[in-house]
DNA sequence: CTCAATTCCTATCGGTTTAGTTGGAATATA
DNA sequence: TATATTCCAACTAAACCGATAGGAATTGAG
């Protein structure tokens, strides 16, 4: 249960390489090939990762993507939800109308709570902490 | 991401209608009726928490199934496990050997520090503090 | 102007998982 | 014997996932 995907776990190496490329444009394609990852299907990631405002893509020849902040601004919650969403653990606590339950239901206050578990340590870790390999100090 | 199935949530209800019958014995199909899940589905459900210890089944006529303990000493991660298995955000957070990159990789630390995340909050949460309607406080 | 390298868009595919159903065997009670 | 129950196994339809395919749009280099 809980598996993360693996559209994100490739989403957040290849945001770790441009973390230690950041002075210049890199290609998905070099990405890829230095993460092992399936080109095409990274093509896709990137512009997720485009699209959740964290990476700027420059097209044409030469081009490829960098950086729109500092690795030590990217909460790693940002990357999580640009590719999979919101992390919901079930429908109904963000859109409690749709509950066939009636929803003050007691299971949606405990839901909540681990939403809110769960972002919270996504939003304290950074990429940079990912980095550098400090993801276990707080 | 990380949405929970069904079959985790009509678990939970169904221990919780446990928990607030426990001086007799229940059935599937009145755990059913009274809580709008399946029934034929709930029956699987119901043996998965039998298989994991959480209840026991008694079989013909008048049977059914009542809580092995109280619902104080059931923390929820026990209820999550019988049905989904170990929470476990990548593989290699749990068998190292397959991972493909070697696996001293930085992003295993940091979910390794998300799965004990998880799991506390599940832990420290019992079916008792559920069904009291008492899953915030701490 | 043309070519090549790149992002970006859309469709498709095979495999797996998920939610649920069907049918029935085994067991217990009355 | 009849009935209510747990328990077991096979099946199905739909959704999801990882990946591939084919190209259009854009840009820089020669």
């Amino acid at each position: 249960m809980f598996s993360v995907s693996a559209k994100t776990q490739y989403a957040i190496r290849a945001m770790s390489f441009l973390a230690r490329n950041t002075e210049r444009v890199v290609s998905s394609a070099e990405i890829a090939a230095a993460e092992q990852i399936p080109a095409k299907y990274l093509e896709g990631i990137m512009t997720s990762l485009k699209n959740g405002g964290l990476v700027s893509g420059e097209r044409g020849k030469n081009g490829g993507y960098r950086l729109l902040k500092a690795a030590s601004d990217i909460p790693m919650l940002q990357i999580v939800e640009a590719l999979d969403g919101s992390v919901m653990p079930v429908n109904c606590v963000e859109t409690p109308d749709t509950c066939s339950l009636g929803c003050s239901c007691m299971p949606r206050q405990f839901w909540i709570g681990l939403k809110s578990t769960i972002d919270d340590y996504l939003r304290d870790c950074s990429l940079q902490d990912l980095v550098e390999g400090a993801t276990h100090a707080k």
